[in-house]
DNA sequence: CACATACTTCACAAACTTATGAAATCCGAG
DNA sequence: CTCGGATTTCATAAGTTTGTGAAGTATGTG
């Protein structure tokens, strides 16, 4: 960031787009540390960048990195002679990663589905509705893995289409 | 439910598929009401019948059916000439709907990643990064509304492969 | 080897969420 | 009009989550 003003426009994004992500599950202080490092411009940070950058406590940060580094939106890198770790956010498929776990979550809905099924049997109303329940996150499932696969051609292809 | 073993295993399985509800984000009172209403025989409930079969407080069941109606996934109804709102699991394109607000939930995605660019403009790292959020976001958007449009006729071909 | 810096771990305080019991409200029946 | 059953509202207690400061640990430097 070039300025306070900017800083101050950047941390009120931060706390935005976080929100969203904290609505679709995820903890405050990861979805922060995310929301930054996708919003500022340097491309490598360490723990205590992120901690200055968000004027949060160390350890926040430290908790908050350890666990996107766990989901595999953020990599862990040591340069050598170097005494902290660095952070980077690898932006490129970064969100078809994130989509990979969104879809082991719709995996577990499925085979939650299935186990009532199990239990339940067909012939049961309830059984039925499971049934279909079933089928329609598994159908959902299936388009969305196909979405995420087709993405790094789509874009490229629509970058292609506007260098042109 | 036929016997108390059967409604054993019917609360298991409640408890089960309302955690992973609760993992997309619902709160675990609605998450429950849902996953009740569909795994259980009846078609309708009474806000009594919910909170009997589930063994839970009757205030708990107020605020739960309130989010679940406001969000679409339960109907109330009321019989004439009763006391009781009846709730109903309209099961026909229950999860349509379900997505229907997901679908939403992933637009404010998307116009969050926008105001950003707005502010950062597109010639930083920062907001380039978030230009391909967007053009990511939007195009899964696309997808996911595409899919869950053609499940009703997909659904409808299927089991009509099955039927013959 | 001692030091300084950077990070991590831990215990705790604050904030928030959740579900309850009790009281208030609603509505049809007699 | 009053009664009675059912639901909703409200205050509260219990539990959970969150982020901090302080202490501890690791690592490169002089």
């Amino acid at each position: 960031m070039t300025d306070d003003g900017e800083r101050i426009v950047l941390l009120r994004f931060v706390e935005r787009f976080a929100l969203v992500l904290r609505e679709a599950g995820m903890p405050p202080m990861p979805a922060r540390v995310l929301a930054y490092a996708l919003a500022d411009d340097a491309d490598r940070y360490t723990a205590g960048d992120l901690a200055r950058g968000l004027d949060v406590s160390p350890a926040a940060i430290s908790g908050a990195v350890r666990q996107l580094v766990q989901v595999g939106l953020l990599t862990r890198q040591r340069e050598p002679g170097t005494r902290s770790d660095l952070y980077v956010l690898d932006d490129r498929d970064l969100w078809s990663r994130f989509m990979a776990s969104e879809l082991q979550a719709l995996q577990r809905f499925v085979t939650a589905a299935e186990d009532g099924i199990e239990v339940l049997g067909l012939d049961r109303p309830g059984g039925r509705r499971l049934a279909e329940t079933r089928d329609f996150l598994a159908f959902l499932h299936a388009e969305l893995s196909d979405a995420v696969a087709r993405w790094p051609a789509e874009r490229d292809r629509r970058a292609a289409a506007h260098g042109t």
